[in-house]
DNA sequence: CACATATTCAACCGTATGGTTGACAATCAT
DNA sequence: ATGATTGTCAACCATACGGTTGAATATGTG
């Protein structure tokens, strides 16, 4: 259903495609477990990996999709690749939100303690084996 | 892949699967416009579905996936359905955002124009037939 | 009643997604 | 040179997704 508007989204990038990719980026639990992790610094690949059952493959997988989506980015060096995140594109998600906020303008700070539930939830999911300099458990 | 999780899913509901759930309702364009035709008041689904060339079922189905989110509510009124916005898990996406920008916070005004970019990119390509009262294209 | 309207439902189709495995490539260490 | 480490790539699989069509279900209306 992609078909024909493939071509021409690989070429213009509307802001709309950008949004897409962001949002699908955020929509799974892995991922927004890795921008949890970049968030107290860079990582490599594998550091990335580390708290997952899945393959490193798998993995890699989503770093890419987040790369693709322009939430991170990642400079190579030597075989390591070090990733880091990118605040731009999570800014315009964010404008998204500001966007609306003046027609939903309601409870929303109320609704931090769900980010603490999850928060909560993935300590106890975790084993956190390699957690690099600065140990993200601080908040 | 959710496929054994989903049981749990329907009776658990952690607030991961909320997150997965609305953020994964905001990374469709068809959708986002759907939100923004809700955001000057009630739409029936039939009014939400006008905008798009796809079939009413087609439509139906995005209305039926922001439900699922929660992001929107409807109240069946004899033969029509009356969809509004839910501003509360919204407000935990935002909330998500609010908990990053601690960190990331940065380049952010800035990239609102991407919305309202996105707005022009919009408003290019619609026929508008119901339009509503407050059009949020003043800014 | 007959008919139009509003909407869902079920089956189906093609593609995307998340995951696996098994090579391969490059880099570092010995 | 050998070998371990870090990571990618390609093929594959099962399921989810976005969309279609055709029929079914309610609810209004002449």
């Amino acid at each position: 259903m992609v078909d024909k508007l493939a071509a021409r989204r690989s070429t213009s990038r509307s802001p709309n495609d950008r949004l897409d990719r962001v949002f699908h980026a955020l929509a799974d639990p892995t991922r927004r477990q890795m921008l949890h992790a970049l968030s107290s610094g860079e990582r490599t690949v594998s550091e990335l990996a580390a708290p997952f059952r899945m393959s490193l493959a798998g993995a890699a997988k989503h770093v890419k999709a987040l790369e693709r989506s322009g939430l991170i980015r990642r400079t190579v060096q030597g075989r390591t690749h070090i990733c880091h995140l990118e605040p731009a594109p999570l800014a315009s998600a964010n404008a998204w939100f500001h966007h609306y906020a003046r027609f939903w303008e309601q409870s929303l700070d109320a609704l931090e303690a769900v980010l603490r539930e999850e928060d909560a939830m993935r300590g106890r999911a975790r084993k956190s084996k390699s957690p690099a300099s600065t140990k993200p458990s601080a908040r």
